[in-house]
Order: structure tokens, then C-alpha cells, then sequence
DNA sequence: TAAGAAGTTAAGAAAGAATTAAGAACCTTA
DNA sequence: TAAGGTTCTTAATTCTTTCTTAACTTCTTA
């Protein structure tokens, strides 16, 4: 999963990242608007973590700008505790949240599951696609109900492809969206064919179909037939 | 695709250029201003990515110059992040884009495909000609709603063909965009008869009318009849 | 209409990409 | 800090694509 913080305060944003990097997001930082919003029309996150009291603007004119060009990202506002509650509580805030400074992470991560959750798939608890269905709070998934042990990385692969099923994904954006900034400094990306085929086996061993398809000279793609 | 870039800094370039030969782009190199436009006065660029800060010369003007010259070539702006921003804004940035170091090259890449998708086929996702239809997204062409396999080339040389329709292509002009400086280096270009005859095969093969017309002593032509 | 130039086609060699297994480096966590 | 698992690297192998060659056909023009 992929997060943006849009923060000022580089302390705060910084210990934010380092949590939720144990957390195994990805989670990249921007530090005013400005950047943030050029970010959100490039990259796709799965969820933007906003402050709506930087220097440079109005952060709600900022939510609604996202809000409007971007449907599918969840938004958690962040705020200091003040009388700007009524304004947010003007916003139609539909399936985001929000969330008054000072706060712990637990609570912040807690709420970016719940968004995502919300988001990615209307709410289902399952991720479902095919023989194949994920439980993104367990961590787990089953092929015909039988679990299959993934790990971290076979798991965030699992969901990024189900994600974009029917999609051709390069090797490169698929490390991209797994490795984020990391993905920058690799000269190669050789090492994904082992996931790929560490997935697929424990896939195929537990009677799943060959969904994941090989596009010579292009990259994978997730698709029934 | 076929790109050009105008940049100094060699390492810079390298990793450029390395990244979108990987993502399967044809990306030729210019390390001034003067080398950049003759070469843009020879060759036909889908993109061009420009760094305004090289030491030979007003890089805004060199922007000026291709925008007037080559109305039809894309244009990214790269700049160092500072006061030219307002220099920037003032050119009348049309369909193109610009971008400040440092960046992502994933990024760079979001925005060459969006500057060649709204400047070649109107920011349309789906490219359709006749009975073919191609989508970008998953890199896979169909004719009648039934998918043909291509490959690489064969894809690349479509999309060329389409985007060019109803224009005589020599294989000269054909190689050279597919190819790029590569190109130069072949003393014959009779090898794009087999990937012409392989794609005629495969779109005819499910039935799709004669679309590629060969003119004698001249090219090929895409076009209805 | 004959001769040369240009285009088509098939088959196969060379280059390039994907698969796989084995193991080194690296985290965790007890 | 040692054990256990995960992730990345390397290299051999297999498979696909791309380019080359060469025989053959079609077209143009003198």
C-alpha cells in the first residue's frame, strides 16, 4: 500500500514515515501542496494523508481539489484541535476521515486501513478474484478456502496485481509501487521474476488457475483467461 | 515512442535514457541546445525533455523555437527548482509540461505518456481505427473485440502506423522511429518486411479488412480503403 | 515484354527475456 | 546472538522475439 503525507513539520513527518514503513507502507512525503498535489496527478496512492494548516494555502481548498480530480484516493485530514471543525464538517467527506493533532500512529494507521478498506473494495472485508480471495486485515489468503502462506512481499504483489487485474504491469511499475522511492536506486529489476514465481507456484500448488499471465517483452498481468 | 533529450549532465542522462530504453522507449541524446534542435530539425520526436539550464544558450528560447518549428512535438520542461517558475508559467505551455529537479523517473515517465497521449490521440485511452482498437493500459490490440497477440514490435509499428494513418510511410521514416539511432547503424532496412508481413498476418488472420497498403517504391499507408 | 528494382514469404540463426533453483545477505525475534 | 524465515543475487536453462538470408513474386519502365 502506498500512502502520501502531505506535512510541514519535518519531526512529525518523519517519525510518520518510519512508522509506517515498520508498517510496511510505502510512504512518501511532501511538504506543502504544491508538491503534494503535483504527486497525486502523477503517482497513484491508495490513500493521501493531508495537514490542512500549512503555510502555503488553504489545505481544504487543497482536499477538495484532490477530492474532485481523484475520486478514488482516500483522504485523512489531519488538523490541529480548533474551531476549524465545523468547516470540515462541511466537507462532504463521504468514505475519508479525519483526525485532530495530537495523535497516535496506531490511531492514524488504524484509520488509513479503514479508508483503504472502504475504498478499494467497497467496503468488503474480502478482496475477492476468482479461487483467490484475501483477508487485507488477516494478512491471509485462501485459494478455494485453503490458506496460502505469503509473505510480505508475495502478499503486496498479490494485492497490487489484483488491484490492476486485466492490466499489463512492467516490472518497473510494479517495484514502483512495491519498493517506492527505493525502486529509484535499483539498476535491475531481475529479482521480481523470483516473487513472481514464488507466487505463482504457492498459487498453482493450491489449485488456483494460471491467472497470472507473462506478456513477453512487457511485463504481468492478473486476468482470469 | 521516440524521445529526445537535451541535457549536460552526462550521469543524469545515462540513467534517462537507460530507464526509458527499459520501458521500451526509443530515447536519443543531446548534450546542448544546438545539437538538440538540428536534431529536431531532422528527425520526428514524439517527446521532447528539455533541461532549461544548460550553459550554451537561453534554454526558454530553445523552448520557443521548437514550439513554433514543431508545433506538433511534446515538450517537458526540466528546470532546477527556483525563481524561473514564474519565467515558465509565462510560456504558453499548451499541451506540454514541466518538471523540477530533483524527480522520479517514474514520474518523468507519467508525463511523457500523458503529454504523447493528448498530443497524438486527443487524451484518448483507446486508440481505434476500423475494426482495431488498442489500449495502451494493457498493451494489447484487438480487431473485432477479439485480441491478437503481438509482439513488441509488431505492437509499436501498429500504433505507428495508426498514428500516422492514411500517410505514406517509407520504411526509412518507419526504422527511424522505431529504431531510433540504432536505425543508423543498419545498412538495410529489409527486416521491417517480416514484421510488416507478420503483423498484416495476424490482424487478417481474425479478419480484419486489408488495412496496410504497400505503395511500390514508396512505403506502406495505413488507411480504410 | 524483358530486365531490374522492390516487395513477399518462409525458415532458421542470433539476440534478448523469462524461468527456475540454489544460495548469500538480510532481517526478525525468541 | 543464534535460528529461522524472507528477500535479493547469480547463473544455467528454456523459450520468444527479432533479424538475416535467400528463393520467389510482383511491379515499373525502357
Amino acid at each position: 500500500m502506498k500512502l502520501l503525507l502531505i506535512e510541514d513539520e519535518k519531526a512529525l513527518a518523519t517519525s510518520i514515515q518510519n512508522y509506517f514503513q515498520r508498517e510496511n507502507f510505502i510512504c512518501e512525503w511532501a511538504a506543502d501542496y504544491e508538491t503534494g498535489i503535483e504527486k497525486v496527478n502523477i503517482y497513484r496512492y491508495d490513500c493521501v494523508l493531508i495537514d490542512i494548516m500549512l503555510p502555503d494555502g488553504d489545505g481544504l481548498d487543497a482536499v477538495r481539489e484532490l477530492k474532485k480530480k481523484f475520486p478514488e484516493t482516500g483522504i485523512i485530514i489531519i488538523s490541529a484541535k480548533n474551531s476549524l471543525d465545523d468547516r470540515i464538517s462541511g466537507l462532504n467527506l463521504g468514505s475519508d476521515d479525519y483526525l485532530t493533532k495530537p495523535f497516535h500512529l496506531s490511531e492514524l494507521n488504524a484509520r488509513v486501513q479503514a479508508v483503504i478498506r472502504r475504498r478499494n473494495f467497497q467496503g468488503n472485508q474480502q478482496i475477492v478474484f476468482g479461487k483467490i480471495s484475501i483477508d487485507p486485515q488477516e494478512h491471509s489468503a485462501t485459494v478455494a478456502r485453503q490458506e496460502v502462506i505469503l509473505t510480505r512481499k508475495e502478499y503486496d504483489l498479490l494485492v497490487y496485481l489484483i488491484a490492476n487485474k486485466n492490466r499489463v504491469l512492467t516490472k518497473e511499475s510494479i517495484a514502483e509501487h512495491l519498493w517506492g522511492d527505493d525502486a529509484d536506486l535499483m539498476d535491475n529489476f531481475d529479482f521480481i521474476y523470483t516473487h513472481i514465481k514464488n507466487l505463482r507456484k504457492k498459487l498453482m500448488d493450491k489449485g488456483a488457475p494460471d491467472y497470472l499471465k507473462s506478456i513477453y517483452g512487457v511485463g504481468y498481468k492478473f486476468s482470469e483467461s
